[in-house]
Order: structure tokens, then C-alpha cells, then sequence
DNA sequence: CTGTTAGCGCGTTCAG
DNA sequence: CTGAACGCGCTAACAG
């Protein structure tokens, strides 16, 4: 019960060269016949096997993308969006979540590739040797790149990130213009230069106003909650300052958690400020106050530079950067206002 | 500089007949040519053209999965798990994320169907003509089907569910037996089976311990945390219950937060339980007393059936139902405990 | 054990 | 404007 354009051709009396040009719009041929042909391909519910056109060398409107984690709330809205947009352009998503493996994450390159996508979006930071190699190939093959939140190119691509550094300033100086002097920073892994960069931008925002930084300012933990937690609780246990600013909203999270577990109020004894601003950010209690990355246009850029790329429209390589923003919840305020 | 598998047949010296065979691991050969090709496909890192195989009839080894939207923690962490063991088994996954759109929900039918996925996973209601049209098309082609969360079947198929009605029960159970006799339940659109099953097995606790139920006690609310808090937050005006059960922990927040606003503590004040056990239960506050579903182990189950079944060593169809759980957080406490 | 050959469904010439 | 014929990379008989 197949259709092929075999029938299609039979029932339409011509042949399939006429189908195959209906099909892709090419060549010129009488309304009426190219009329008759849509309607007998929508009677009979005809879809062009996609195989068969890859095969022969044609796109496979399809698009791989790979996050770290799509589990991640953060994550999860990213994809999100770019499944949206990439499907008003006419292109499928195949979602590869490597679970921050290095080996996964080439694995997925190598289907990729045999998939042979279209285009490729990261958002991952490719760093092992194995990655780069299998993304090597498929960069031999002239597949479009482009990346998302990171800022390494390994390769020339097409980036799109949010000025994290900017992030960590404005999240700092909102701090320190409610009065807090006693900061303290919350990250995770360094390997992430996102992290990096807002950490850059908080010991910024701290040296244009005059206030001193102390590496003991920062607290390194882990990716999960629970862990996260546990740090935090700890360094607590030895100093607390009047004021948090965690690299994301996970981390946010087990701050609250963790102070409210010794007794410390938030944000009565201690302010605390997050980043990517995901749902965690408005369920938690306090609400967080927290920088908001622009999940929709993020998604929605890097899908059309993406898309640009491969249909050619595009030669030259460009990095956007989006403004994050200050979202002020209930997660901070005065130290005045703290006992 | 494609390898094909021409390529790999003149450097080992035999007919692409001989590879083939060694990439299908089927007929026998010596020992000696196997690993002689093999390790040529190796070094050339050769990767079979899968749109070729594919043509001809073959397995692609991918499997679509449908979801009404993957930036809900709940679906984001069973779409990871169900990638994770349908990886384990050589599937890839496409996913689709519905949003609620029926319409969408269609194209991904035909969109799977063109792709000729292996089989089907889909955690949506499909209810519309349209999508049912779709479906009955791949089920036409004999792909098999297995539906996660959902129980309705307008089509023969394996399925993986938690016993709703137990969660229900267990659940209003934990409040009773806390002493709570005025509890009210949240729920959304009536359409979503478990939903139902939810409130169902809620009753039937009220019932089996002497407590009366009137409709009243039901709030009926929308997707949104926004609406929900609101929805919420009115019928709290006209009565103040000392518990409450939602379906979901997204509308145990709302509902937290709906009553937090109107200065009504939780769980002083009022004591709450959600459903889902994601991660939203772990980072309110306070933290949700709330029901699991045993989101990995469906996922696996799930995966496994439908690869039995792709691979035929399954025919009969079978339903699993797992067992739902109580987690006791802090939300929920004795209403003597109450002011 | 291994090689040969005919498709799989479609895009693309290239003559009509 | 149309139709026949070839090739894409691979599998599956069928020969050897």
C-alpha cells in the first residue's frame, strides 16, 4: 500500500519526471496538470520518501542539535524554541542530550552525520579530542556549525551567545546598589566559559566599585542539586556573607535550600541572585531574583543564521550577542532591611 | 571524499557483497577477510549510507517520540531516560513536542512516517480526527506503537502507566491520616485520562474512610502556572481547606503560591501534595510532600517493549502499570499542627 | 565462502 | 513541456 511517484504518475497520466517537477517547484509545465498532480498526490496522501532524495544527494531538511542536558529546564525551553522556529522554516530537529559525556557527544556526531543532517547546533562545550575529531569530519563535509551559549569555535561557525560577562556585571551591581558589600559567588565547573565569564563580570562589577575580591569569595561545586547543596552548606558554616550570586539558577536553588537548612532566611539574612531565569527561578520561595536569558530569541537567531548557512544564503560566519536582563524577584534586598 | 562501501570492498580486495555481509553480520565468511575488513572500515572510518539501507527496506533504527512539550520537567526527564535505554538498545530517538496542538501532533505523524521510524512512543492524548487519520496510516504500516502515561487505545498497542487511581488514593490517604478532613483537589483539562484517574482514586480514599465529597471540592484549572495561581487563588477567597491535592506539582506550586499570597502558610496553615515528583517538588518551599512515578523504570520498560516488538520477538500486546509512591516532604503536616 | 546483479524510490540529465 | 534511462549506496537473491 506504498505510494511511490510511480503511482502518482500512472494516476495522473503523465509521467514522473512531471511529478518529480511539481514536487520540487522546478521547471515549467500547465497550471492545469501541475493542479491535477498536487490534488492526486493530496488524495492519496503521497509523501516523497525522503530516503530516496537523500540518497541522490538532496537535503534532508533536517537539523541535529546537542545540549548537555535536556532535562535541564534550561535546556528543555532552549530546545524548545528552536524545534519551534526550525520547523516554521521547514526543517526537523533531532535531539541528542549527552549527559555532559564527551563520548556521547561525539557519538552523536558520528549519527549526524550518517543522518546526515542538514546543519548542526551545540550547546555543548566540544572539548575532547574524540569530539573534535568526528565534528572534524563533519565540518570536511560542509555541513553548517553554529553555537549555542558557548564562545569557542574550534571551527569557523556561526555563534549565538548572551553577554554572560554583562550577566555577572548587572547581577553584582544590583547587589551592591541595594547596599551589599559581603558578596559571595556560587559556580561550577570552570571548563564552562560561560560560568567563567560571569564570574569575569561580577569581580568587574566589584573592581569599578570599589570593592575588594578575595578568591575565597568564590564557592566551586558540582552540577548536581544535592551536591550543590552540601558545598554550599559548608562554606556556610564558615562565613556568611550578606549576599549570593549563584552562575544559575540550579545553583540558586541549593543556596536557598542550604541557608534555609542552618537557619538563614532568604532573603531576610541573605540575598541571593541566580541567572537564566527558568521556571525554578518562579516556583521557589522566595521567588529568585535572577538574569534572564532571552531563551525565544536565542532559539530563534540561531535557528535562522543556522538555516541561512545552509541554504546558502549566507557565506560569512557572525556571532550575535543578546543583552541578559535583570529580573528582579523577591530573592533580594536591602542589608538594611536584614536583621 | 565519501567512503562507500564500494570503497571499502576495493581496499580489502573482495566484492562489496563480502563487506555487506560483515556490516550485517550475516552469512559466514573466514575469520581472516571479517577482521580484515573490518579493520579497513575502521580506519577509513567508514559509516554504512543509512538512507541507502533504508531504501531497500531495511531497519532505521530510530524511533519517534511524542510529547506535549519537553520543557515541562516531568516529560524532559522521561524523554531522557527513554533516549538513554533506546540508545542502549542502537535506536536513535526523534522527538516531537506537541505543545498541546493537535495539529502538530498530526505532522509528526506524517513527518515520523516519512522518516519511517521503527516505532512509536507517544505520551500525548491523541484525540483528534486528524491525528487518529495520521496514526491509522502507521499503524497501516505495521510500526509499532507504545504509549507512556496515557491509557486510552484506539489502537492496539503496549502500554506503560502508573496506577493513577493508586496515586490518587495513596495520596488523599497521606492527608487523612494526617487528620485532614476539609481537603479540596486541583485538576486540569478533564480530557487527560490520568488526570481523571488522579481524582478518581482521591475519592474513592475520601469514601473508603467515611468522608464525604461534594463537587465543590474540585478546582478545575488551565496549564499555565500563571492561570492556575490565579484559579486557585480565587476559590482560596471563599474557602480556606486545611489541605489540598494537586495533579501535578506544577499546580501544587500555584497552589502554594496562590496561598502564600493571600498570607495563608504552607504547610502551617494549609498542607499541600502534588504529583510527578520533579524537580519542582524538590525546590519550592517548602519542599513538596508528593507522589513519584518511577520515571526511569517506565522509560526503560517502555523502550524495551517497543524494541520486542520492532524486532518481533514480541506480538502480543501487553500493558504495564507500576506502582506510584509516596514521598513525604514538607509540605503536608497534622492540622493540629495548624494555627 | 565469495562475487554478480537486480532492484529500492527518486532526482536528473538528455533526447524527444 | 515530457518521457526514458542512469545513478545514488546498499541489500538480497542467485550464481559460482
Amino acid at each position: 500500500m506504498k505510494k511511490t511517484i510511480y503511482d502518482i504518475a500512472k494516476h495522473a497520466g503523465v509521467s514522473i519526471a512531471t511529478v518529480s517537477r511539481v514536487i520540487n517547484n522546478t521547471g515549467r509545465m500547465s497550471d492545469e496538470t501541475r493542479k491535477r498532480i498536487l490534488r492526486i498526490m493530496e488524495e492519496f496522501d503521497y509523501l516523497p520518501n525522503m530516503h530516496a532524495s537523500a540518497l541522490t544527494g538532496k537535503k534532508t531538511n533536517s537539523i541535529g542539535v546537542i545540549v548537555p542536558d535536556v532535562s535541564n529546564p534550561f535546556f528543555g525551553e532552549i530546545v524548545k524554541f528552536i524545534q519551534l522556529f526550525a520547523e516554521e522554516q521547514g526543517y526537523t530537529v533531532i535531539i541528542g542530550s549527552t549527559d555532559y559525556h564527551p563520548e556521547k557527544e561525539a557519538n552523536y556526531f558520528s549519527l549526524l552525520k550518517q543522518k546526515s543532517v542538514d546543519g548542526l547546533i551545540m550547546a555543548t562545550s566540544v572539548d575532547s579530542d574524540e569530539s573534535l575529531e568526528r565534528l572534524q569530519e563533519i565540518v570536511d563535509d560542509n555541513v553548517p556549525l553554529a553555537m549555542l551559549t558557548h564562545d569557542r569555535m574550534p571551527f569557523p561557525m556561526d555563534v549565538v551567545t548572551i553577554d554572560d560577562s554583562m550577566g555577572g556585571y548587572i547581577a553584582t551591581n544590583h547587589l551592591l546598589e541595594l547596599g551589599h558589600k559581603d558578596i559571595v559567588f556560587v559556580t561550577g565547573s570552570q571548563t564552562m566559559t560561560s560560568f567563567r565569564d560571569r564570574i569575569k563580570g561580577a569581580r568587574q562589577s566589584l573592581e569599578h566599585n570599589g570593592v575588594e575580591f578575595h578568591e575565597s569569595q568564590i564557592i566551586k561545586s558540582h552540577f548536581s542539586i544535592e551536591g550543590a547543596k552540601e558545598d554550599i552548606g559548608q562554606y556556610l558554616e564558615t562565613h556568611l556573607p550578606t549576599a549570593i550570586f549563584a552562575v544559575n539558577d540550579v545553583f540558586a536553588c541549593a543556596t536557598i535550600q542550604a541557608a534555609r537548612k542552618r537557619g538563614v532566611k532568604v532573603p531576610e539574612d541573605l540575598s541571593v541572585v541566580g541567572f537564566d531565569n527558568t521556571v525554578l527561578a518562579e516556583v521557589t520561595d522566595p521567588p529568585l531574583t535572577t538574569i534572564s536569558q532571552p531563551k525565544a530569541d536565542m532559539g530563534k537567531q540561531i535557528v535562522r543564521m543556522l538555516v541561512e548557512a545552509i541554504e546558502g544564503k549566507k557565506t560569512s560566519k557572525s556571532k550575535i550577542i543578546l543583552s541578559p536582563e535583570l529580573i528582579i524577584r523577591q530573592s533580594t534586598v536591602k542589608p538594611e532591611a536584614q536583621v
